[in-house]
DNA sequence: CTGAAAGCGCTAACAC
DNA sequence: GTGTTAGCGCTTTCAG
């Protein structure tokens, strides 16, 4: 078998006067039968379908989308494509938009508000009926082109009082809030909080942190960095909050990874967990079940926040707007060996 | 602030026609100035910047991907949404398309071939000028689409002898039968093979892992399961070798996440690590860098993999097809403290 | 159940 | 440097 050669730049992709020129009937006899095959009859339906897998016919979505027809896609934003967290948001999406005939477009914006802003002008180029955003800052261009558009929006992952549309997600406030509330009840007077990133969950998780050590009048110990959240992080994270805090006594870690990094970082340094230092996750992912000790993390449900956010946007897109515009799907500590 | 609404159905995204209107040309003059804005005087170049900024003008790719024009954007196929490989590897494309100013269009099928046939279909609907895949095994009316639309085609991460077109990647049977050859050179004999997901890669490896344990004549001990690789995985994968294999010496593993699962549990069993069992990961990710031992791993380039499949692939698309069409990058095995 | 005509918004090609 | 014309391949609408 040798190499295809397969750049003949002749125009050999068919149409649908193709198909119907070999069927002998006019190509919107083999539009409507693409569209839905009960509405051609039976005779011709056989020959088409048969029509249709000679040529190797493929959809072309250029048409539909210039003839002001919705284009039965819908665009979603990432932050990032390397996290186990937005894989199963976008599970939970294409679990509902598969069943309900929706393609899905996907873009990432590595937690950049303007490269999101050049992300969401890309999709809404290719005329997406709705669009599914993680996270609730946006630029002021982007906002002012969701609103040209006036396509149905969801923002997914966090709570907000004022979304642009719709929104779900759940409470990282009140969960990173609770966490440490518990900790320090648990006797612990030296929390403090690991960060990476600094996108606006961090932040916000900071926030409950914050709360909760203030309520209790004790003092705050944030140790943050820009970098991407990392294993190796974790480590570093520690080291410095040993020197400046010396008798720490829990950290609340805005994700697994650092965490993770963190109880490798204390066994090396013999540092007793949970005797000395409990440590608490955040999305309690697979890796924080497989070390040693087992992490105790927040579970956030992405991929419910994902079928949700897809529910109601094609429900939007479909006409059916639903009478709440805000959904707040919860969390859960799971309970681990580290708190 | 009061929630934005923003569902007004009414056609208010502008068209060309629009700002030509509000400038006094016509929707031709437009069209050049956006296309580049040094094709129109300075005089018109500027009124119409000032309307397309009033405006809000969204770039609409429905009609040029009629009009036969390029539509300037390829499309991508990852197997994974959550593996950092494949984030690297998109960032090295993404790297090149935005310098070129092309966009990318990203799906992923879950290392599934026959979800690859209908993304790959999806994608040709969008008319991508381009496509990048990864693997080389693709189904029969893949395969077929791909020639009838006569684009050129990369398929990337790993060498095949007769790609579709274009393919860039490594040799993973070379690279695991070099890192299973050198472990047995150093005097392991009873080497085990650690895999996952069982797709082509893993195979290819378990073949380079396979050569070099019978090169050696020593017993092939393969140690394999269908599910999604985890860290978890690791552990459960060692507990079933030391079973049927108590004098086992050495690991290759499939992926980093399952090498470092495997180190896990060998600390908690207190095998000691490289004395009494060796690991090897592959892909060397900051996680085997962050555990202790250090995991020794072979590196892949798949950031470099991602830049030169979208490199040779916009040459091909702006009609430079090169030469060699089968680009090995190759890999490096990666020293730290397990073997 | 099927056909004919019009048009979606833009760009290539050719005038001027 | 700018305008005019035609047409990309479908779907919508209206006839039959």
């Amino acid at each position: 078998m040798t190499i295809n050669k397969i750049n003949n730049k002749k125009k050999i992709r068919p149409s649908l006067k193709d198909i119907a020129d070999l069927v002998g009937v006019t190509k919107m006899t083999v539009s409507r039968f693409l569209k839905d095959p009960k509405l051609v009859s039976e005779k011709t339906r056989v020959k088409i379908a048969q029509a249709v897998e000679d040529t190797g016919y493929i959809h072309n979505r250029a048409p539909a989308m210039l003839s002001k027809a919705s284009s039965k896609a819908i665009g979603i934003l990432l932050p990032s494509l390397s996290n186990q967290v937005f894989a199963n948001f976008t599970q939970g999406i294409e679990s509902v938009t598969n069943a309900r005939g929706y393609e899905v477009l996907i873009s990432h914006f590595g937690y950049d508000i303007d490269t999101e802003e050049r992300k969401i002008a890309s999709l809404l180029s290719y005329n997406v009926d709705g669009l599914i955003l993680t996270g609730t800052q946006h630029t002021e261009k982007s906002l002012k082109m969701l609103k040209t558009m006036g396509i149905p929006v969801v923002e997914a992952m966090e709570i907000c009082e004022n979304p642009i549309d719709m929104n779900v997600g759940l409470d990282h406030e009140l969960a990173a809030y609770s966490a440490v509330k518990d900790m320090i009840s648990s006797g612990k007077r030296q929390v403090a909080y690991f960060g990476a990133r600094l996108d606006s969950r961090t932040q916000l998780r900071m926030k409950g942190y914050d709360r909760a050590v203030l309520e209790f009048g004790l003092q705050k110990h944030h140790f943050l960095t820009h970098e991407h959240s990392s294993f190796s992080l974790g480590r570093e994270l520690l080291n410095r909050a040993l020197i400046d805090c010396p008798d720490l006594d829990g950290v609340l870690c805005t994700n697994d990874d650092i965490a993770v990094g963190t109880i490798f970082a204390c066994k090396e340094q013999d540092i007793s967990i949970p005797g000395r230092i409990s440590i608490i996750g955040y999305n309690a992912l697979d890796i924080g079940q497989a070390v040693s000790p087992r992490l105790t993390s927040i579970y956030t449900p992405r991929y419910e926040i994902g079928e949700t956010s897809a529910e109601i946007l094609l429900n939007a897109i479909e006409g059916n707007m639903s009478q709440n515009k805000i959904f707040d799907l919860g969390f859960k500590l799971t309970k681990g060996e580290t708190f």
